[in-house]
DNA sequence: TATATATATCGTGTATACAAAAAACACTTA
DNA sequence: TAAGTGTTTTTTGTATACACGATATATATA
């Protein structure tokens, strides 16, 4: 573990959620590695607090299956396996599917104008060669789709899912040769939503993800030659 | 809150995971009402167990959305809506389509038996007319099939949600009237996954969940308006 | 009687203490 | 040297202690 995991004194929240927020973020970035332990006494001492938030945090972790837990040996970083990427992606891939068909029944005019802006955002974003303008303005118009959508459970669980990729995603989209696949896709999605096409929205959203699918799963497996 | 919340000494788990397992039975039960208070002096003597584990128990059902946390009131078991259960029925929909299409490809030769058999040993719990015996022929039936999608981030998020909505299930067993259309769509998901038809295996698994989602939100309106 | 203020009570948030299990280590003996 | 055994260390699991915020209660004053 690199030693930049520093607690962020962000606001009034309670410990627990301060450190659980910060372990998620490591384990997310990378920087807290698969395999690696995670000792209560070590972590509490780095972050200035005591073992009870610690713990409390690591139980949240656990139920999101981000680490596993060793019976009296403690918790570590849950691996990251091609099958359990892929495992990930498939629930993805049908989840994001049902968000743009609810999109399509429920999305405002107001939104649908966000979803217009946000779609030239990310062109243009495309065009700076920026890696993180480019990931913001996806994020952006992914959160947009989302919210359209209403249900609060999916939201939820498609965010969820879509974190456990975090790591993947920046090598995917630093891949410049998919740029102006990644701006048809989108505006495929949004044509489709306009014209409250569902079937379109759901087969382009399906296609979006098949093709992150395969460039993460090909990235995995060049992370595993590498060992 | 009724008395009946006892531990289970079932094993060698950490304490934490008995309460709660105890707590999130106690909530999908019924047995603790939404809007009830959870405090943890009160379970934990009640429990026989220190505030330690109940407290790591709570930040579990907190990130599973099972209760709710009020900074510096504690937690108190989630309320169920008419639309927070649409928002999961929604998903399962889409989950459950997911699944079937997955067991289209995925599904053993043995696994295909088994859900034979299942299928039988439904219809003859439906005659049987013990509303248990359907339940438990059900479960069985479903988890073959989601079994057999290999996808363990599916089974975890499927199985997850199917509790979600345990209180209302038994009420939908109990009505006889909906008997032979389940053992129908039960046959209809089985022939579709016989004939590797993904499509129609799909549809069928849609409606599936389309009559419980009509069922469970009547029910849901029904305790409304009792109110 | 109604309102405001002081005080007590209750419950969470966090830290610490203690027990027991597991792992690491050293020592003995064949 | 290798295997076995006893001992120490480390780390988790659980209980308890303490502080502080929030709420309720009681008292005083208009």
């Amino acid at each position: 573990m690199t030693d930049n995991l520093q607690i962020k004194m962000d606001d009034f929240l309670p410990l627990r959620d301060v450190v659980f927020n910060t372990l998620r973020q490591a384990i997310l970035t990378g920087d807290l590695k698969p395999g690696e332990r995670l000792m209560e006494i070590h972590l509490a001492d780095k972050l200035g607090v005591s073992r009870t938030p610690i713990r409390e945090a690591i139980r949240k972790l656990e139920l999101e299956g981000l680490v596993i837990m060793i019976p009296r040996r403690g918790a570590e970083v849950a691996q990251i396996t091609e099958k359990s990427m892929n495992d990930v992606l498939e629930v993805r891939q049908s989840l994001d599917a049902l968000c743009v068909e609810l999109a399509c029944d429920r999305i405002t005019a107001e939104e649908l104008e966000n979803l217009k802006r946000a779609c030239v955002g990310f062109e243009l974003a495309v065009k700076t060669k920026d890696t993180k303008k480019i990931a913001q303005a996806d994020v952006a118009l992914h959160d947009i789709i989302l919210k359209a959508t209403g249900n609060d459970r999916l939201i939820n669980l498609v965010n969820n899912l879509a974190e456990q990729m975090y790591r993947y995603r920046f090598e995917y989209i630093k891949d410049a040769t998919q740029h102006d696949m990644l701006v048809e896709e989108h505006r495929q999605i949004y044509e489709s939503i306009v014209k409250k096409d569902k079937d379109a929205a759901s087969k382009a959203a399906w296609t979006h993800i098949e093709n992150q699918k395969k460039a993460i799963i090909h990235q995995i497996r060049l992370d595993q030659e590498s060992k």
